[in-house]
RNA sequence: GGAGAGGUGGGUGAGUGGCUAAAACCACCAGUUUGCUAAACUGACGUACGGGUAACUGUACCGGGGGUUCGAAUCCCCCUCUCUCCGCCA
């Protein structure tokens, strides 16, 4: 969420940007600054009611304690007016508390200024490709067919075991996964980042602190009975380790990254372009995750950027890389990264990462603050995340590029890892 | 799942109704002393919101929520978490 700070002090500022994400902000920020002065007026009244009660309260205790038994009850009968009064102005802070903060948490994040205007997809910003784009055998085939063929991933298994959506790894396609989640969690470590093995079920505060909860309930899976959710990706466990926390300066920027299963309701998305594992309800990711000092934690964006950018390259995935437009922007988000390889059979590029810096949206919520040695009082952070990688659409691209006639190839950097150099 | 004991500042831990934002000790920070380090000494040392240019100041917060009371860290109720014992169990 915004601060209140900034709505309060830069009003305009707030619209103007807003309108980049084609959010018309206008009306709510006006309700806001409303708001928040009579939540500051309210308090004001209420501060010094209650300071007239601590008072009077002492007093009494005084007065007792002199013996002087008759003021002591006469100061009492004094405070019930009192009494009366700040509970009234208490619960109408409290609305306007709550009122408050549910109009601030529907203004997006502010996007960085690199943040292009833009209806969807089409208007995003190409930065740069990379790799090259195969030239397939007469008999290519996507990947559907592909893991039918050799028998890797079975999906009417797992309609039987549990419902579309859940597939089977078999043989295979099962140390395919587990080769490229080490790959992943190895290079990660290369690259600075320290593991974490979280739990998948996380608590409703987590789910809070990460913008789940509330507006995205129906995309996660709820465990009813204990209250618990199924993580969606690993950045609601890794990223609310840091909720209710103030590091130190010196820590940042603190680097995480964690292997989960991500169990996605994605309730109402399916149709077209989504056969296969272009969509699932459960898969495997590996996630990193950073807390940033706010002077560079653009200058992360990128070395996540870089990171993500190596991890494709050395499984040889023609890619491109595109800064999202205000449309295609994720609501938490202020500047967004996505990768998509080229899916060789399918003939289209299929998006398998998104780093995004959040600035202090997503820390604002957490309450994850830094302090420094001249700080007078503990600032936000800038929380940072990306995908390195999601594997479904990486196994998808893989698995179609590197097709033969007589079996799928896998690349180099991988074969250590499966300990096989080809699926037939 | 059953029974009992607990949850206090960065840490240990005192505090059972007012003199407590909270002792003491440790850690951290600034300084004095010192050839350096250490030790010793002195001082500062929570967060949020509000008022003030600022110094400063008001309010709230002792796991969370509610209640009793003029007044609650302290008493009562509910929830939650931790520990011990029993049960169950990979």
């Amino acid at each position: 969420m915004l601060t209140l700070k900034l709505i309060q002090e830069n009003p305009s500022f707030v619209v103007e940007r807003l309108k980049v994400k084609n959010f018309d902000a206008s009306e709510l920020v006006d309700q806001i600054n409303q708001l928040n002065n009579k939540r500051r007026e309210t308090q004001a009244k209420v501060d010094v009611l209650k300071a007239e009660m601590n008072t009077l309260s002492k007093e009494i205790g005084q007065l007792f304690k002199d013996k002087k038994i008759d003021e002591a009850n006469a100061s009492k009968e004094k405070t019930v007016e009192l009494k009366e009064e700040i509970k009234l102005l208490d619960s109408a802070f409290a609305e306007i508390d709550q009122t408050l903060n549910n109009l601030v948490v529907q203004l997006p994040n502010i996007p960085h200024e690199l943040v292009m205007p833009g209806k969807n997809e089409e208007d995003n910003v190409e930065i740069r490709r990379g790799g090259e784009i195969p030239q397939l055998y007469e008999g290519k085939k996507p990947h559907w067919d592909l893991i039918q063929q050799y028998d890797i991933i079975d999906f009417e298994l797992g309609t039987k075991l549990t419902g579309a959506g859940f597939p089977v790894y078999k043989g295979k396609g099962a140390k395919l996964q587990r080769a490229l989640i080490s790959f992943f969690l190895d290079e990660a470590e290369k690259a600075g980042f320290n593991e974490i093995m979280p739990p998948i079920l996380v608590n409703e505060d987590s789910g809070f602190g990460t913008g789940q909860l509330p507006d995205k309930e129906g995309q996660m899976y709820h465990a009813t009975i204990d209250n618990l959710y199924l993580v969606p990706t690993a950045e609601v466990p890794v990223t609310n380790i840091y909720r209710d926390v103030i590091v130190d300066e010196s820590e940042l920027p603190i680097k995480n990254m964690a292997y989960t299963p991500c169990f996605r309701r994605e309730a109402g998305s399916w149709g077209a372009h989504v056969r296969g594992l272009n969509r699932l309800h459960q898969f495997d990711k590996v996630e990193i995750v950073q807390i940033a000092h706010p002077d560079n934690s653009y200058q992360i964006l990128d070395e996540m950027v870089a990171h993500v950018e190596n991890l494709i390259t050395k499984l040889g995935l023609p890619y491109r890389i595109v800064r999202l437009c205000g449309g295609d922007i994720s609501f938490t988000s202020a500047m967004t990264y996505d990768f998509e390889v080229f899916s060789a059979a399918q003939e289209r590029w299929l998006e398998v990462s998104s780093v995004s810096n959040f600035e202090s949206f997503q820390a604002n919520r957490l309450k994850c603050r830094y302090r420094g040695k001249d700080m007078k009082k503990p600032e936000l952070a800038h929380t940072l995340n990306g995908s390195a990688l999601a594997l479904p659409r990486i196994v998808a691209a893989l698995l179609e590029n590197y097709q033969t006639a007589d079996g799928i190839k896998m690349p180099e950097v991988l074969i250590p890892y499966c300990g096989f150099d080809i699926i037939s």
